[in-house]
DNA sequence: ATAAAAAAAGACCAAATGGTCTAAATTGAA
DNA sequence: TTCAATTTAGACCATTTGGTCTTTTTTTAT
């Protein structure tokens, strides 16, 4: 059972993460948490020592809903082409209907972190490690299991698959037009085909 | 010839365009700009009307030198394909020498701009079309001399192109590593490779 | 039910924010 | 060279910022 302070640190960095992903950091205030939380200051600085640490909770928080999220579509699915099918359909009209409002946190941090907040953009570069590496663990597999080719470069393919999904995402939200990512996940798909012998 | 006040603006607008670019709207202060002008406000809200106004100038200014840039390199180039390597070696470590601090304005203010500046978005949304315009011209124009197979789809394409080159420098930027980016430009090197008959 | 400990409220603070306005300095046409 | 018009300096302003600290309220173990 968690503490009352244990439970209102989680009701923070769940009302935070939200706003520290649509905004950023620096147009994230102080008084916009205060508001979304309801408390007063006290309520707040009680359970957090700054702004600072409450942005890197709330990433790792919206990155750990994300990857949860996606793990749960991944695992379902037993061959390697199906997860990676699994992975773009869970893009299918994220830009509208992301896991946690303001869209990707990875792609937000790296572009909200790089130049203002190095320790955050650490934490993002980590994340992304983990979702690249995740990625090529799939195709390896697939290799592996030979329903690859053995000659398919797993990092290279890891790589150019997020390149898109994040390209597309941005593009997709840049035009309020989800239509661009969504092209380019059945791209994707028929890419894939391209690994089987 | 310009009058001083032109010349004042457009200093200006050189020297707040890459602290924009690097540190987005919210966390670039007009202080910032007066240090980096050697102005005081006088100075430059006799020249602008606020920060919003400068800021969006300095957003068609970046944008403005990164096509100028790129055009530059395409224009040197007959074929469709070399125009399109072109575009690729343009970008070729473009995450540690961009053209502009700060790496893409487009997708720079596509995610700062998108919850928090409307009006700024429409200018990157704008921009952005205008870019993924002139690579399906390019791609047309390639299959019209019979370059390029009738099949390929060259709005399809342009959007795949330009969202790896996006994602690959999100990624490369957050890393650390214009590998990332690099490699990918090297994949799609390989890959219009199938455009041709 | 009680009392000690934990948590939250909110008044308060210095510093920084974007922006205004008048006075001074500079420009440039005659 | 003059002098009106343009441009810039910088003091000033209200508001907001992130954060502190004491007081009050709420938990929680007994």
């Amino acid at each position: 059972m968690l503490s009352k302070a244990e439970q209102t640190k989680l009701f923070i960095i769940e009302r935070a993460a939200p706003i520290f992903n649509k905004k950023g950091f620096a147009a994230t205030s102080m008084s916009d948490i205060l508001e979304a939380t309801g408390l007063a200051k006290g309520g707040v600085y009680g359970n957090f020592d700054s702004k600072e640490q409450i942005a890197i909770l709330a990433f790792e928080y919206a990155y750990e809903r994300l990857i949860t999220a996606l793990a749960d579509k991944i695992k379902r699915e037993i061959s390697a082409n199906d997860k990676l099918v699994a992975i773009f359909n869970f893009y299918h009209n994220y830009s509208i209907y992301p896991i946690l409002e303001g869209g990707c946190p990875l792609l937000n941090t790296a572009i909200d972190a790089d130049f203002n907040f190095p320790a955050l953009k650490e934490k993002a570069a980590l994340a992304l490690k983990k979702m690249l590496g995740s990625l090529e663990f799939i195709i390896n597999k697939g290799i592996e299991t030979k329903e690859f080719r053995k000659k398919i470069n797993a990092k290279t393919e890891a790589n150019l698959i997020f390149s898109v999904i994040e390209g597309g995402m941005m593009m997709s939200r840049l035009n309020n037009e989800p239509k661009y990512l969504n092209d380019l996940l059945k791209y994707l798909k028929s890419h894939i085909k391209s690994y089987r012998k």
